[in-house]
DNA sequence: GAGTTTTACTAAACCGCTCTAGTGAAACGG
DNA sequence: CCGTTTCACTAGAGCGGTTTAGTAAAACTC
């Protein structure tokens, strides 16, 4: 028993093929009655088109790439992903998009992946992340003029739209809980600064520190992994003038922080107040529970996915939208510092 | 500038269509020099293959499915998801076929996708994971006589060949090490035991309590939350017969538990050891580190992808494989405990 | 009621590729 | 040297849809 084409649907049916192919689409061209024979037909044989067919007449392929360029390793991880992936899907299965995924070695491969997938018809558009700074990769997709949404901004995506949160002024929200803490000398392990967002935490802390008259306000730069992020941490608790208050730009570093501190025998928060960038799981289950910056990374894959069929159905039609700002939630990791606290 | 067809390249090679598709499949019937020009045209022109075209005349979609009933929460949390899925990518992007990933609410809805898939000739395989006691996916996936792999077993998979690992003997070398370090009281907080492999370790534990004469080996199960992974812990740490050491499942339970046991003020490892049976990044980055059993979970994407594509390529070549017992990596967490130490 | 428009439907081309059947020429066999 | 096999290649029919052009009948128009 062969599945069935429309072919079949029109003899049982006692129609032409273009019939069944109006019918079937809703188009104009076929009386309520025969429509509704058809539509019996179709469903009586329970016939399901044949995607390549659709695709070949000039039709979408009816699926979306993400392509990442990152270590295996973060890609499990990082909760952020995982979240992110789970949201596209949800915006897009009720549409019945498919998520092509491919996970690429670097920036090059994953350039190759747009290029190749754009001439194959494999996908009809793409969601990029991590953009960079000068990223390499948007005047392709540009070039190629194949719909795309840019996670991250605002700035560096070209005319691509994109969907941006606020760092900056997450950021500043974040010195000014604990500046009004207490706290004077805060340090920040930084992500990559090849990374556009990390830029521009790193440039509102210092501006914040400027007009809070902040003691220190140091950024280290890390490549976003629990090692760096546990050796700057172990660096700057060693330190003469010790922050007391420290930031993390992943829940990943901001863990592997707490568990330096715990090893150095540095009590959270009694002796150091730490905050993460990114709130997950993570955060929530270590002891003390971290602080952190939450968004709601699932609807944020919610808002990218509508916002790409947008831009396939309608080419330029899609403008920059600011996603939700992060806000914080106070957990156990934040105090006022020891020495104020007695003041 | 359209892009360039078969046709295209045939004309500018002075040859027939059928040529140019016999030489750009490597297939015989063209001579050498004939296939060169060929090769040539095709290159020069920037020639990529219609993947809707080659579906539809009856060949592969490549692509294959992933298709994952899980709340979108655990696929975040967990570092294995976001491995596995890597590590498949990793497999299939050597020879070009595309994963597609789907997460759904439900089994019923994984079927539904199972049954829209395969009729609408979308994929090429499947990939099964979760396996569980009575998995209704299984007989569907027969009937269906899609290629398909599952991951988890042994047993319970039907004529599917399956990737398994020896969960029993994982569980019996755990509290063979625990036992050897003075344990008696071992607690075990287990997953759902709607899934294969948590049966299998609930019931490998009895036996090794029995064996061993150990004073108590509960298993608790739960749904893999950090949630119940947490109250599991409040609970057996609140028995009169608090165990000295404790099994955790999955790595975020173990972490969750490691919060709990902080909380409760009770020390680890000095009061309590703690096991994890899954190892990632998670174990490794808290204080103190979780012993744990690892197994490479992105390996095993790897030699799932393989044995995906040898099932494709030759339906029912492929047999059910033993992948690697996970190995312990003893970091932190445990100890002797403290009562038996004395003695 | 003849001319025009609309409606409901069909035939067939087409998308880009694969693959079978067929063809003419060269190579082989005895 | 003629019949057979092999070789290199071509023509053209699909694959399962979409879509355009065309047609016959029904519905309007005045």
């Amino acid at each position: 028993m062969t599945r069935p084409t429309i072919d079949d649907i029109a003899r049982r049916a006692g129609v032409s093929k273009s019939a069944v192919s109006f019918a079937l689409n809703g188009r104009p061209g076929v009386s309520p009655a025969t429509r509704d024979r058809i539509l019996a037909a179709a469903s009586e044989m329970n016939w399901r088109p044949h995607k390549a067919a659709r695709a070949l007449s000039g039709a979408r392929s009816d699926a979306v790439g993400l392509v990442v360029a990152r270590p295996a390793q973060t890609i499990g991880a990082e909760p952020f992903f995982g979240l992110l992936l789970a949201g596209l899907q949800a915006g897009l299965s009720a549409r019945s998009i498919a998520l092509h995924l491919m996970i690429v070695e670097d920036t090059a491969a994953e350039i190759e992946v747009y290029r190749r997938w754009t001439s194959e018809r494999h996908v009809d558009g793409f969601v990029l992340v991590d953009l960079q700074h000068r990223d390499k990769r948007v005047p392709v997709l540009e070039e190629l003029g194949v719909p795309a949404v840019v996670i991250g901004g605002p700035g560096g995506h070209g005319t691509l739209p994109s969907l941006w949160a606020d760092d900056r002024e997450a950021m500043l929200s974040l010195v000014d809980y604990l500046a009004a803490l207490g706290h004077r000398r805060i340090a920040h392990v930084a992500g990559d600064e090849a990374f556009h967002h990390t830029r521009r935490r790193i440039r509102a802390l210092k501006d914040a520190a400027r007009r809070l008259d902040l003691v220190d306000a140091v950024s280290v730069p890390t490549d976003f992994s629990d090692a760096q992020g546990a050796s700057a941490t172990r660096a700057l608790l060693s330190s003469p003038n010790r922050p007391s208050a420290l930031i993390f730009d992943s829940d990943v570093m901001a863990v592997a922080g707490l568990a330096v501190a715990a090893e150095m025998g540095v009590a959270v928060p009694a002796g150091l107040s730490v905050v993460s960038f990114e709130d997950s799981l993570l955060t929530r289950i270590v002891h003390p529970a971290i602080t952190a910056l939450g968004r709601d990374t699932f609807a944020l894959g919610g808002q990218v996915a509508a916002m790409l069929l947008a831009a396939i159905d309608e080419p330029g039609s899609v403008r920059d939208v600011q996603g939700a700002t992060p806000r914080l939630t106070v957990r156990e990791s934040t105090r006022a510092p020891y020495t104020e606290q007695g003041a």
